[in-house]
RNA sequence: GGCUCGGUAGUUCAGUUGGUUAGAACGCUAGCCUGUCACGCUAGAGGUCGAGGGUUCGAAUCCCUUCCGAGUCGCCA
């Protein structure tokens, strides 16, 4: 280490000073936090990212380090030398090193610092356009460093127990070969061969199944994951990926056991949980029935109930239209709202239900008093309201939505919607529970009509359960597939399947996903040939490793948890990156540039 | 690509019906101050009101275009 003071090193990290340090002789080493020069006694904290120190200077110790320590400013980078002692009655109890303060008798500035552009503070309010084009200042804020040191800690955790589960740690390419299923590639030109392109993965999934037939049979890896989509506050173009894969596993019991393993221990140690039962496991199609997700929060009630007996023969040519289309009629219970809810807030339910998809909202308010201003109690009769607020339990004070639609998915999709806007906007739920879930028997395809085809819900490679594969020659949108999801407060925290291991069902499932056997040789050709070359079984699954840890502090911005994330446009207000390149890079891939098309 | 919101001092914001020299707080600079910890006191510097155009006797304010940022829908196997 280098010596910076008259030979001293680092005694220790400035919030790890305690009153046992008393009559210590220590150094310390940080940034200037904050300053305060009484004249002719100066207190400066110092900063590191274990915490702040107090550091005083008097000047009756020595005056030519008061003086030198008196030219020091906001985000000095300093080192200094003294003894510790106690603040005796000047003790502040709000810092962990709040007892003493180290009083010195040696000062050096190691690097001076410009006025920051902002300051760097906890409580200082600045707008992120700026802090994120400065993010190594902002980066300095005690927040983000604990938050960057709990994210050391979550894939430490998940480090430690997957190698003690037997799985190596192997890492797969970046530059990799396009397979356009899915997201967007971000492509990169080839020098060497002017036309084409590799593709930065979308996630390694090809490279892990081919690393099962290669016998490593337990292979993890944090993975960098890029998709050319549009961000959003949980969306990151690039971002890690905690990929696993196992062999000779054949249900998805087999890595749900393993992975629910995982989540178990960084709860457990990053936030001190205990866990005492399974996660409770949802088939897929009861997560829609219930909650109109598939990826449900249960934090809350809110339950969606199925009405259609209850109002049946009702009149009300909207209910009567989406039961006659084979749609359905359903309703949620906002229970107790209705002191908090006037009927301009319905009203923006109403429009937040249209633009999930629904033609409109029905509603009911029951008030306190027994009073109900509804939009459709008036068609029904005595009994039919009694069969409604029985099947969802209403009772006074409490508010009832409903949606009809010919589709039944739009029903469920709007009213699960709706349930998490309530529950974010009343705030139905308690911060600190937290939820955990599995999402279970997904469906294997569903039918894009856009495309015309049927498109595989999770991917192509993924298993139909064993029961189900007599459906797939009579009815595929009805056959599940082993997959499965793990969902945390209504995110999806992580998903993976059973692999099909079986050559000939790959190439019947890309023959049903309507791939030519062309398409099917040019696309994965070289991964249809390795299964026939002796495949264990195998499955595995991917965790989001920054979804998991926003969750474990609890922000809601992905930008948190990321040390230099993009912006809304992909783009990074530090570096300015994308950008332009030099002509001659161009040449040498055979691109033009921006201004030769203009 | 659509919708909504925002852009005024280094920062966070205020700015009336379009009307005098665009304000506050914090930060910054200088001076004073021996127990501060959001130190205090005194003084000072600091503005292309995102940019361009238009309306007007007069624009931070009204109109048009455009740039930048946020959220969201589409999209994200």
């Amino acid at each position: 280490m280098v010596d910076f003071l008259n030979g001293a090193k680092r005694t220790k990290m400035c919030g790890e000073y305690r009153a046992s340090d008393i009559g210590s002789r220590v150094t310390v080493m940080g940034f200037v936090a904050k300053y305060r020069n009484l004249g002719n006694l100066m207190f400066i904290n110092v900063r590191d990212r274990t915490g702040v120190v107090q550091v005083a200077f008097d000047d009756n110790v020595d005056k030519s380090v008061f003086e030198k320590a008196s030219t020091v400013r906001n985000e000095f980078v300093i080192c200094a030398s003294g003894v510790v002692r106690s603040r005796g009655g000047n003790v502040n109890a709000n810092m962990p090193t709040g007892e003493i303060e180290i009083l010195a008798d040696d000062i050096k500035i190691l690097s001076e610092a410009e006025t920051t552009p902002f300051v760097i503070a906890e409580n200082a309010k600045v707008g992120e356009t700026l802090r994120l084009k400065y993010r190594y200042l902002d980066l300095r804020r005690q927040s983000l460093q604990n938050i960057l040191i709990m994210r050391d800690k979550v894939s430490r955790t998940l480090r430690n127990y997957l190698s003690d589960n037997g799985f190596l740690e192997i890492e797969t390419p970046f530059l990799g070969k396009s397979t356009p299923e899915g997201a967007r590639d971000y492509l990169v030109p080839s020098r060497i061969h002017h036309g084409e392109f590799y593709a930065l993965p979308q996630s390694p999934q090809i490279y892990k199944q081919l690393l099962m037939i290669a016998g490593m049979d337990r292979y993890y890896q944090i993975a960098r994951c890029f998709r050319d989509e549009d961000l959003r506050a949980n969306r990151q173009p690039e971002f890690s990926q905690v990929d696993l894969e196992m062999s000779y596993v054949e249900r998805s019991e087999d890595v749900m056991e393993i992975a629910e393993g995982a989540i178990k221990k960084v709860f457990s140690e990053c936030l001190g949980m205990k866990f005492d039962k399974p996660f409770r496991r949802i088939p897929y199609e009861e997560a829609m029935r219930r909650w109109g997700s598939d990826k449900p929060d249960t934090r809350y009630d809110l339950e969606i109930h199925d009405l259609a007996d209850a109002v049946k023969g009702c009149g009300f040519s909207v209910f009567e239209n989406a039961l006659a289309a084979g749609g359905s009629v359903r309703g949620i219970n906002a229970k107790g709202l209705c002191k908090s809810m006037t009927r301009k807030d319905v009203d923006a339910c109403a429009d937040y239900a249209k633009s999930c998809g629904a033609k409109g909202l029905a509603y009911a308010m029951l008030k306190e008093d027994g009073s109900v201003t509804s939009s459709f109690f008036k068609f029904l009769n005595e009994e039919q309201i009694k069969a409604v607020c029985g099947a969802l339990d209403a009772k006074a004070g409490d508010v009832i939505f409903v949606v009809a639609d010919a589709s039944y998915m739009t029903t469920v999709t709007t009213l699960g919607s709706l349930r998490c806007y309530l529950a974010e906007k009343y705030s139905l739920y308690d911060k600190k529970v937290f939820d955990f879930l599995w999402v279970v028997d997904f469906p294997l395809l569903e039918y894009s009509e856009e495309e015309g085809r049927y498109v595989a819900v999770h991917h192509p490679f993924t298993a139909a359960k064993p029961e189900d594969v007599p459906l797939l020659d009579t009815d595929p949108l009805k056959v599940r597939s082993n997959a499965y999801d793990i969902v945390i407060n209504g995110q999806e925290a992580g998903g993976g399947s059973i692999r099909i291991h079986d050559p000939r069902m790959q190439e019947k499932i890309f023959s049903l996903l309507g791939l030519t056997q062309e398409e099917i040789e040019a696309k994965f050709g070289f991964f249809v040939e390795a299964f026939r070359y002796g495949a264990p079984p195998h499955g595995g699954l991917a965790f989001g490793l920054d979804r998991l840890v926003m969750i474990v502090c609890g922000t809601d911005n992905i930008k948190d948890v990321i040390a230099f994330p993009k912006v809304q446009n992909a783009s990074c207000l530090m570096t300015g990156a994308p950008s332009e390149v030099e002509g001659k890079q161009l040449e040498e891939l055979a691109l033009v540039c921006k201004q030769d098309k203009e």
